[in-house]
This record gives C-alpha cells, structure tokens and sequence, in this order.
DNA sequence: CGTGATAGTTTGAAAGTCAAAGTTTAGGAG
DNA sequence: CTCCTAAACTTTGACTTTCAAACTATCACG
C-alpha cells in the first residue's frame, strides 16, 4: 500500500518544516526555542506560574525554574511573589519580552495562513477535515493545543 | 475566518502527538530521542558516516561526533575506518542496536498505519492530497524525508 | 611535493533536563 | 492553637545536546 507511504512522508515533511522553523524563529528573537515557547505561553496571559508552565511543556518543575531564570536575566519577565498563595510565584512578562514575541515574525505560520485563505472554499473545509482526522488517528484530539504553530524539544518524560 | 483556526490547532494537535510518542519511543528503548533518531538512521542501511548524520540532523559534526560517543557507550554502534577514504568513519550498527529498534515498538505510527487501512479508499486519497498539500504550503515539500514518523528536537541552525 | 579542501575529533561553554533533597506556605485534624 | 501533610518552588548535582573554534589526518590536484 504505497498510500501509506506517501501520507508518512507528507507528515513527516510537515514535521521537518515546523521544527526548523521553530529554530529559526526562536533564534530571530534571541532566545533558544524552549524559551521562546515558554515566554509565549506567559505572553498568552501576562502572566503565569511555573507550574503551569511546566504542566503544558510537560517538563518538571525544576526544569522551568532553571528555565524562568534565563528568562528573568534576559530581562522578559519577571517574578513576583503571589500575595493570594504565597507558595507561588507569578511568572510576569515584562514589556521587553511582549517586545520580543511580537517583533519576532513568524514566517511559517504566516505563509500557511496566507495560502490557506487562498484555497477554495471546498479545499479549506478538505484542509480542516483531514487535519482533523488526522490529529484523531493519532489520539491528539483531546491534546490541549493553542492555535500556535511552534514545535518543542523533547527528551525524556 | 475560524477555519484557520481549527486547521492550526488540528496542526499543533499532530506535532504535540508525535513529540510525545517521541519521547516515550526513545525512553522505551533506553536511549533519548536524539540518539534513538540517530540510531534509526544507522539502521536503515546499516552503516552510515559522521557527516551524513550531521546533515540529516541538521546538526553539526562536533554534535555528531558527541551523539556517537554515547552510541558507541552503549553498544548500539562501533566506529570503523573506512578503508576507501580514510578520513571518513563509517558508523555501523550493531547487532544489539538493531535489536534496540525492533524492540522498540512506535505505537503512535503503528495506530496511525492501523487506522488508515481501515479508511474507505476516497478518504485514504483525501488524507494523502491533504497532507502533500499541507506540506506544500509549508514549504517543505522539497525537504527530504523518510517514511518515519519522528519528531526531533529543536536548538539553532 | 605543496596546498587547499574534507572528515572527524577535541575542547570549552551554554542550555535543557531530571531526580532528590530542601524551603516555605497552606490547610486540615485534633 | 499546634502539628502534620501536601503543594509550589528552588537548589544541587549529574547527564545530554549543541555549538564554535582549533586541531589532526587524508585526499586530490597541479
């Protein structure tokens, strides 16, 4: 069956483009990937935790903490001390690194964007049925995901 | 326009899923993702060079040499000179590597492969145009990409 | 035989990552 | 009110990934 074959490959493609994309944006804006994800994600909201952040990379907390103390010297956020739970700490951003999420372009993104809205009617409802399908064939249906293009690291869980 | 939308986070929905599977795949096999990506590559034709790997990796050499070290630590790989040109290394698999791959199973691609000889004929094709037109606007239909469903990790290019 | 390009390795440094142990705070049982 | 457990975070120590730059060994060509 060389469907099978052709639609691995097209994803893998897929795959291949959003990961050099996302170095290359990252590296756009002066910080690794892993820490331009995790500054977008405190962008989303102005503000976070670190546990919160670590539950949506999936990564430990003492990854984070190590993480925000990048970020903190980069002067993109800060922390502030909760005054509701005092165990927490709000992980801030600050207007440099909302600066720095949007003078940092993404060229991946847009360009899909861009030639989505050109497609036909029928092809766009195609487009979003077969992602769709897709995403369900791989269990991600249920897989909390922003509509933001960008793809992580990995390593171990 | 919401179709935009659900096409993006259909597209961030996949790339979640296949990081995850990645992460478990390798930790299964003992190795982290990058050495077991790195292995697969081996693998397919049994031996390869530094370089080779550094290009596909997208990495440099220095990373490579790095990488192998730990997969000459581990007994997945042993370095020979080549006799050809010796200042290249081929990177041969051994038999314990191979058997680290086939021991380890890639659920995330085999449920994808199940699901999809399950599809109706018309909706394999849907898949297939979709996906190869989705791959084209990202750019990346160019990009050469083996039938192999795994995610990398990200850094600077 | 030089000389320049190629393939790899070494070295030193930054970053991501975790487990385990430690700190501080919250919240409930008594 | 006190004490104990759980939760949120940080610290420490260790490993991996990654690179640039410098170095070694080889090839290939004039």
């Amino acid at each position: 069956m060389d469907r099978i074959d052709s639609s691995l490959v097209a994803l893998r493609q897929i795959l291949r483009a959003t990961e050099i994309a996302g170095r290359e944006l990252a590296q756009q804006a002066g910080l690794t990937s892993v820490q331009f994800r995790a500054l977008q994600m405190v962008g989303e909201t102005g503000q976070t935790t670190a546990k919160a952040i670590a539950t949506r990379m999936h990564v430990s907390q003492a990854t984070v903490t190590a993480l925000v103390d990048r970020l903190v010297t980069r002067e993109c956020v800060v922390r502030e001390k909760s005054l509701e739970d005092r165990r927490q700490t709000h992980i801030v951003i600050t207007e440099f690194g909302r600066q720095t999420i949007e003078n940092a372009p993404d060229p991946l993104q847009q360009r899909f964007v861009r030639r989505f809205k050109d497609l036909e009617d029928w092809e766009q409802a195609m487009l979003v049925a077969s992602l769709e399908r897709v995403a369900s064939m791989l269990d991600a249906e249920d897989l909390p995901a922003g509509a933001v293009l960008t793809t992580g690291e990995l390593s171990r869980s």
